[in-house]
DNA sequence: TTATCAGATGCGAAAGGTTTTTATTAGTGT
DNA sequence: ACACTAATAAAAACCTTTCGCATCTGATAA
């Protein structure tokens, strides 16, 4: 039996059709590549799935209610999904195109790790969006 | 002359009634206060202000634009507003007790710029939120 | 295998926040 | 004050996301 399927299981979801193609979607994915509901939507119409636009947003929610894809939200209400992982990372979003790429930089970790120290705090998690244009090949959607 | 009239003179807008009167909502607001457009449109509303919602997000965008107010994206899609300070800040965030504490750090901007910079992006913007713990004094709210 | 049925799907319509359009009104420089 | 231009209110458009409901599907039992 297929991995992705077992993931369906142990979340305590029915294996269909949209929610496989999905989490397939989404394990193809790219190291920090991000999805929307509706670019998943296109990928599922592109390869002539049968699914709709609100099963997607379903299917999407279930998964992140059971932990497997993080969702993130960004201007102008709309959400991108990757599958969940371990290892921490924060983004940059372009606000022109929309592009949101991840970056993972331990020293940074390091680094908020003292400012948090010398305010008296100590940190376990934290959520960080660098947001602004990219230089090149940015177009508008 | 009041000293908004003087900014929106100096961002190149013209001295409206919507201008002045959300830019004195933005004054009052205490620091770190953060406004919806929806709740700037209810106190102009009681204080029986004729603007139209429209033209509370039209104005709040202008003021952006120039650089007068910083626009957050929260979760679910809708964005506060708060008068733009000089130095860019940073929230410490208690998931215990909720305290929040600002901090301003310059080298983490030159760094986060420097990794934007990697990653072909120009950094306009950012949104840090570091949640964890306080180390003493800590009461659960 | 086939019947059964809770649960999932697709479609269309609606919600919710934000933006644009359009006719009208109000600042501004002269 | 006058003319010119920008700004406004109100409504409608927009766009992503969610809901309602009839239909369909996959898991389990017979």
């Amino acid at each position: 039996m297929a991995l992705e399927n077992q993931e369906l299981r142990k979340a305590g979801l029915k294996i269909t059709l949209p929610r496989v193609k999905i989490y397939q979607i989404l394990e193809r994915a790219g190291e920090g590549e991000h999805f929307s509901a509706e670019d998943i939507y296109k990928m599922l119409m592109e390869t002539g799935e049968d699914v709709g636009l609100a099963t997607v947003y379903r299917v999407l929610t279930q998964f992140e209610a059971a932990g497997l894809v993080a969702r993130h939200h960004f201007e102008g209400g709309h959400s991108v999904f990757e599958l969940a992982r371990d290892e921490h990372h924060d983004h940059v979003v372009c606000v022109k195109c929309g592009k949101v790429r991840e970056f993972v930089d331990p020293t940074l970790t390091v680094r908020l790790d003292e400012i948090a120290d010398e305010l008296g705090f100590t940190v376990t998690d934290r959520t960080l969006y660098l947001y602004g244009v990219c230089r090149d090949g940015c177009e508008e959607s």
